[in-house]
DNA sequence: GTTGTTTTTTGGAACGTTCTAAGAGGGCGA
DNA sequence: TCGCCCTCTTAGAACGTTCCAAAAAACAAC
């Protein structure tokens, strides 16, 4: 395995300098064009490869955005990744993507990869867990960063923070529940204490106290399994409850396949909200009403925003909601449609 | 927005020389405990932030692996993605993950950017078309490569394939089918043509030549929604068929919600078998049936395998099929369970 | 104090680009 | 023939590290 040829290499060959090689990298109209084209026979003969680090010593700015994300297996952090990354390759830009799989560990080291391998920005979707570990290195390096969908680190002066609007989102669809004639109103699933888990339940608790009506909250993990074991629960031992905002979709639709196995009939007897609207409620059977996150809206503005930050040094605002919507189909609607 | 400080200006902040500096960054034993403080503390004081790209100019290896997937939104390849990106950072290895979309143009684009950035190896699960302006320049530029899961470059000698035995599992679903007591069964999903469609065909078409039953195949995009669409194109076109099995999961989803809201019992009126075995199938009701492609193990294999080439210069087999298995759950048996 | 040995520290040459300033060659008007 | 202005090409100094060879400092033994 011999060494990689150099720019150098490709002069020897073509009989140039290094110079012009250079210039006819970057397609300069300096070079004449049969000179152009004997160089770059040369750098095929030869099979020149690029080395942009080397080039990027010069200038420190590589094009180069990171997007470091806490569950890539979770389809609403995917489908934001992929929205970010559309809008960003479209304007010249590469984006890395990086999943911490909810480890502050991981996050911190690939977060400090990233800065040394000089990226031009950050956008990070944070595990929870030692902020500091993660953004010291950030705001030391001075590099543009924001935080999305969860916000962990205080300072958003220098870390802003965007998400959605998940209070009205949950405040939605409590109403809706209410509306349709629900009696005893459950919220199912989020893990305890942490800040999406009370955001997206205050506006459930705050209709619930509006209405002098008793909140019933059921924490769990925030996945199909646990969703479908509460339609157990709730079942089992606690009969009276018939409707439920979740805390996701995945748990909604855990719930949707128990309900099934159990043989209750969702509208009926039972109203259920996700929370997200991913592609699938409206595939399953009965179709799931969802709060509906417009995520990939959501990934087209924050790559813009981070683009304005870069180009035209506009800082964002250091806190954005994105506006949320309730999609109501069958499986909370009493009298079904048609 | 000031110049970054370099390893010269903490130099003259902890006056030293810049070789003490570097040593102090390689936390090398040459250097006295208490020079190697001040070197520190001079590091915090300016804020010095390594430069990674301007290190890799002397020895032009990264330790950087650059995974590229087609489709970052469909779980199956997210969880492979999860597990190669685990077994690397187990090793030491950092991984950058990126998406085609199933887009030629963007994937050589994104391939050109990791190479020219200098990653160590590549791991690619290819978008269709164009392969040589993706994998021309990976072989020009000599780095390590694996097509996995499909395969679009005939050089297997240049960049290995893995990938499952897909054509043992279309055997054991349809097989599964018969023993069942299925008379017709149809294959659903998968576009016309591709090489993975005819693969997971080939076993189903395979077994029934053998017991002499005419084949009925229904192309189609692999998403819930075509899923959904074939199970009403079935009942009332094909009223006939009994059973089917599913070019991927995703299929077979969508078709078991269809079945769910046409009011067919699958087990009793219909068998279905999926494929790939994701999480969701033991998560819906009825369960899923599926051929289990242990796509974790199989991310494990490939980064091993990977790391064999890099480290001890074992070049991979230029073929490896992982072994899969059919699991059967509660949507294709005739007499349900219990 | 001298000499030898070990431990620390250091200057300077790489690494592969880009970019500036200057050079080479040729045509043209005086 | 000279000077001037083109067009095209080029030497050489960056950029921020690592690493080698060698210098300096510290210590030990005589």
């Amino acid at each position: 395995m011999t060494k990689r040829p150099t720019i150098l290499d490709v002069a020897r060959t073509a009989r140039v300098s290094k110079s012009t090689v250079s210039l006819v990298l970057q397609s300069s109209s300096l070079v004449k064009a049969e000179t152009a084209e004997t160089v770059r026979a040369a750098m095929a003969e030869v099979g020149y490869v690029y080395n942009r680090a080397a080039a990027n010593l010069r200038s420190t700015s590589v094009g180069l955005i990171g997007l470091v994300i806490n569950d890539l297996r979770n389809p609403f952090f995917t489908e934001f990744a992929t929205s970010v990354q559309m809008a960003l390759s479209a304007k010249g830009y590469a984006t890395v993507v990086a999943n911490s799989d909810e480890d502050p560990d991981l996050q911190a080291q690939l977060i400090g990869s990233m800065i040394e391998h000089g990226v031009s920005a950050l956008i990070i979707s944070p595990a929870y867990g030692e902020p500091e570990r993660s953004f010291g290195p950030i705001i030391r390096a001075g590099v543009p960063a924001m935080q999305v969908l969860r916000q962990v680190e205080a300072r958003r002066d220098h870390i802003p923070f965007s998400s959605f609007d998940y209070i009205r989102g949950g405040e939605l669809a409590t109403r809706h529940l209410l509306e349709q004639g629900a009696k005893n109103i459950a919220f199912v699933g989020g893990l305890e204490g942490r800040a999406i888990t009370n955001e997206r339940m205050a506006g459930y608790l705050k209709v619930m106290a509006e209405t002098g009506s008793e909140p019933l909250v059921f924490h769990g993990r925030s996945s199909r399994s646990f969703g479908n074991a509460a339609a157990d629960l709730i079942t089992n031992k606690h009969p009276e409850i018939d409707a439920a905002v979740c805390f996701n979709d995945l748990v909604a639709l855990g719930m949707l396949s128990g309900f099934a196995r159990l043989g209750r009939k969702l509208g009926k007897e039972f109203c259920l909200v996700g929370f997200d609207d991913i592609e699938e409620c409206a595939q399953v059977w009965p179709q799931l009403s969802s709060v509906s996150c417009d995520i990939a809206a959501f990934g087209q503005h924050t790559a813009s925003a981070m683009l304005e930050w870069l180009e035209k040094d506009k800082h964002p605002e250091t806190e954005y909601r994105a506006g949320v919507e309730l999609i109501v189909r069958s499986s909370s609607l009493r009298v079904p449609a048609r």
